[in-house]
DNA sequence: GCTTAAGCGAGACGGTACGTCTGGTCTTACT
DNA sequence: AGTAAGACCAGACGTACCGTCTCGCTTAAGC
């Protein structure tokens, strides 16, 4: 069966990837704070009321922009040693927190969630990190009989390092990372 | 040597009482959001410039309204089991997060500080998590050879609850709790 | 000799009724300033490209859809008495003008003329008011040697209570209008 | 009794002045249509809250721009003949209504009444026409007996040369308008 | 007791983003 | 080709809040 065309004109492609192009390029110009509706039509050279059309804010935008990025850059390759492989993820996490465009994103999504439920709902479902530190813990699932549960463990994962980042402290180097990862192998023996 | 008192009317306590009272009120009943500095002033029956004169943003505000409340909310008793004593404090420190007046505004101040740096500096300073986690973790120190570099300890003592909470998951059972202070005695012993 | 068919989709008739029926319909409802051209065309079950296609401007349409009614309700019995037929013409041309559709859309038009030329333009050459004010002063011409040029004639005809009803001043009672026309006679003789 | 002030900042002058005259300049600019609140706040160096804060709308503005004007431009020395002062006055309001600006601000104000029954009543109680009309009949009437009711002298004097201007005629000559004068004369004698 | 200086309330100021609306144009599929 | 639908860019709408500024008035310290 084929699906039916919807009458009119059909939306712009063309217009929706402006949109989100000139919201990465905002976020990192001017950052969220100051990133605006109005703004972004004008530097998407597109009228305001096809933003509002397809998105009711700014974060609703951010979030469809960054985070296929996002899941991107957290996909880390398999390891045999459990201690590299978390280490690994850490690493990976801490760079992607800080000097990722989609880092920056989702650290500004994150906040803004903060002020607004309906983006914290959206940013959950993203499942951002979530879903990354799961493919990891579950790789490492059979050698690690202490697991606890699913969303618990997740957090002992990456709690830590975005706890430091998102509170303006310099992030863990490398060897602090690879320690806790010990620690955590240790732990969940 | 006393201090010479400077010329002109003097601050009135009752003003700046009156703000911050206003500010906790109207987090509690609009949200961080949708609070104004013009919303402000008018529900402290204040002058605009009054609020100005002595505080840049709401987010100062908030810092000085909450900080006081945050601390005497966190602090715990003394326990000789270190399991128990982790334990309580991740009790008390969840239930501040999802719970407590202060800390919601903790955690609007902490999605404000993503957006905006100069909070995210304040914040930092007024160490508000940091500093009763480093009483908990001072007592525990003689007890507890393997504990890393100070700021790595707070942030695996609370990044994993501040991390379920932010991402507007559940907050963690007092099992789990329990669960995860007997974990990090074991990884720190 | 038959009509060549110009090529493609022949006009919709229905169409154009719609959209002048809609248009009619709004003024009563919204009144002018309210009309869009929107409006009409959603009022009318009709896309807005066919509303464009045939009219440039909510004007266009009014003068289309308002003038044969206008000019119908204008036309008058012949009368011998001279001081009875202008009277008669008065008391209609009032009437016409504050409780008429038609003499609505005549005034809001009137309206539209003063800030935009092109539907002054229009208007004029509409000529509502003064082909119906010509046929009466035409049949008292024998008889009223003293009437000035046409234009003015008709000016002096109708310009009072024009003037009247778009001052926002009640419009004369037919004592009055009577009283007028006797004047008009004397000064015409 | 001295008059006691009001609290807060005094309303500035400069600003009022200001956008009245940028009312004045925009209309002969640009006509009335195109005239946008925004565009007067911007051409007058206002807030735009600032217009809106003092005028509801643009008819507003203009009526309180132009009534003084107009009113300056309307009045005519005293003669004793009556046929010689009716034709003054005709004269000096047929200049009004098609030469000056604030006589295009009536015209513009009379078709915006026409639309929005608001501006009427302003417009009506401004009585821009009809006080200097009633100036020149009041010299006239112990002359002239057979004057009507106020307003329909009024009305009998402005309606056929506000008639000929608003639909768009060419205004009469002096030569026209003195003849329009002595049957007035007539007619009220 | 008078002067000086700063804080106080109120509220207008010039700006600017908000989210909505309409204007005209365009691009579809259908008739 | 004409039509209804509806997305497109553009820009004005009226509102809200921004942070600043002017008012008249307190309230103290210091002369």
């Amino acid at each position: 069966m084929s699906k039916s065309a919807a009458p009119g004109r059909p939306r712009s492609e063309s217009a929706r990837a402006a949109v989100l192009h000139a919201v990465d390029d905002l976020l990192v110009e001017t950052g969220y704070a100051a990133m605006t509706m109005k703004g972004i039509a004008e530097r998407a050279g597109v009228g305001r009321q096809t933003v509002y059309r397809w998105w009711p804010t700014k974060a609703h935008i951010l979030i469809e922009a960054c985070a296929d990025d996002a899941r991107g850059e957290l996909t880390i390759a398999a390891h045999a040693d459990p201690v590299r492989m978390i280490t690994e993820f850490l690493v990976t996490l801490a760079q992607f927190l800080t000097a990722s465009p989609a880092g920056a994103a989702y650290r500004a999504l994150l906040g803004e969630a903060q002020h607004d439920g309906e983006v914290g709902t959206l940013l959950a479902a993203a499942d951002i990190l979530g879903a990354p530190a799961r493919v990891v813990l579950d790789r490492l699932a059979p050698t690690l009989p202490g697991l606890p549960q699913d969303r618990l463990a997740v957090a002992e994962l990456c709690g830590p390092i975005v706890f430091l980042v998102i509170t303006g402290d310099t992030p863990p180097s490398r060897r602090d990372l690879r320690a806790q990862a010990q620690r955590l192998v240790t732990t969940w023996a």
